[in-house]
DNA sequence: GTCTATAAACAGATAGAC
DNA sequence: GTCTATCTGTTTATAGAC
């Protein structure tokens, strides 16, 4: 326990997690039945109950692990800034700054989600987790989303001055992310009208890039009329 | 078979396609039994292979019966202005009509999907056949989002001028609709962080309201350049 | 820890009475 | 058209050999 941090005792157990999270992902959890799990880890069903209590105690497992790994993804973006220098109070940036980096985020969630090869497993997992409202979502809202989401409100305040954490900047980041997460959930949609036969690092670098460009154009001042947003003519 | 166009001999069909896209949307095709359906339709396991042939065929009935439904509700929506007036050609808006037609479609897609009581049972079971690449998504895709998107590609040329059918103008539709869609399927994550226990009128002409606001800073020129979309600075 | 064998519950489909 | 009873296969979970 002191010794030995992480020795390899958890061949099959690793081996079942890295099945159920595929097959989890690509089938659903009802989709999807514990000796097809089994077999993709070259095991038998009575190990799941062995090593994960049952069905239900992996899907636990695939959350938690999840989310484990999406933490140390986002971890160096989340506080790219926070860390800088001590007594920068880690809060404020430029909003030419803030700018920049809310548009770097979304390129690399847009990348991370729809070609990074180390989020294959995971994406689809955490979508369907999000959809079907399970008592695993908690832990994936907890632990990945809220925080992102708390960081990019952050980043809109120091761009635009709007508060954070208003009803207004949380929404819009929440725009922000619907366009991005579309384009994996729609996934077979999209491809469908594009004609496309599967996403490239190509297309994915179109997508990208307008997403950016309509983010910059909702940052902008425009010089029109942004008031209040509950002034619409209707 | 001529006398009787529409005589109401379909009461357990009814009721059995009325629970199943109730089940279906909110549990997943895999997630319901047809046990489930049957109780919950007062009727029993056998009148489903009677009436569809099969837990298969009932959710082919069921996206028929949506599609049926959404092209009904789409449909004076979609061609308001094809039949305008026959030499009108039904194709060409000028730039400020187009893009008044398109906030407004925006305006009502979203609170068809969020807060209308008829989209209730629609709209669930159509996104989880869109997530899932089942062989039900083709008829949900040809009948009913294909010729909303294509709509909304003309509108965005007759508002701007760009190709309706350009790679460019069919993503940022996606964008569009990526927006509106998640605050549907991440439905459970948004009321989680905005701290609604659910969507109201209120809030859901909030979120509309953003989206339109959006979406009017992307067609605005803004003055800045835009000039081919693959030259960002990266 | 791993695996075979089996138990108990569940699924979808169907036969046949009414 | 409707429904009960049943058939057949599959599911998860578990007991017990190794």
């Amino acid at each position: 326990m002191i010794a030995k941090p992480k020795p390899p005792p958890e061949t099959t157990r690793a081996a079942l997690l890295r099945a159920a999270l595929e097959l989890f992902g690509s089938q659903g959890y009802q989709g999807t039945s514990i000796r097809e799990i089994a077999a993709a880890a070259d095991s038998n069903i009575a190990s799941i109950a062995y090593h994960f209590g049952g069905k239900e105690g992996l899907r636990v497992a695939c959350a938690d692990h999840v989310v484990g790994l999406l933490q140390q993804i986002a971890a160096p973006v989340l506080d790219l800034n926070v860390a800088q220098s001590p007594e920068d109070s880690g809060k404020n940036l430029s909003p030419d700054d803030a700018r920049s980096k809310l548009v770097a985020m979304e390129q690399r969630m847009v990348h991370f989600l729809l070609s990074a090869p180390e989020a294959k497993p995971l994406v689809p997992f955490m979508l369907r987790e999000m959809s079907d409202p399970s008592p695993v979502m908690d832990r994936i809202f907890t632990g990945v989303i809220e925080p992102v989401h708390r960081r990019l409100c952050q980043l809109w305040q120091d761009a635009t001055g709007e508060p954070a954490e208003s009803e207004q900047v949380r929404l819009t980041i929440f725009t922000l992310i619907g366009q991005i997460i579309y384009f994996r959930i729609g996934r077979e949609v999209v491809l469908r009208r594009m004609q496309w036969p599967s996403y490239t690092e190509d297309r994915t670098e179109k997508i990208a890039g307008i997403i950016a460009a309509n983010l910059e154009a909702v940052l902008s001042p425009s010089t029109q009329d942004q008031p209040s947003p509950g002034s619409s003519p209707e």
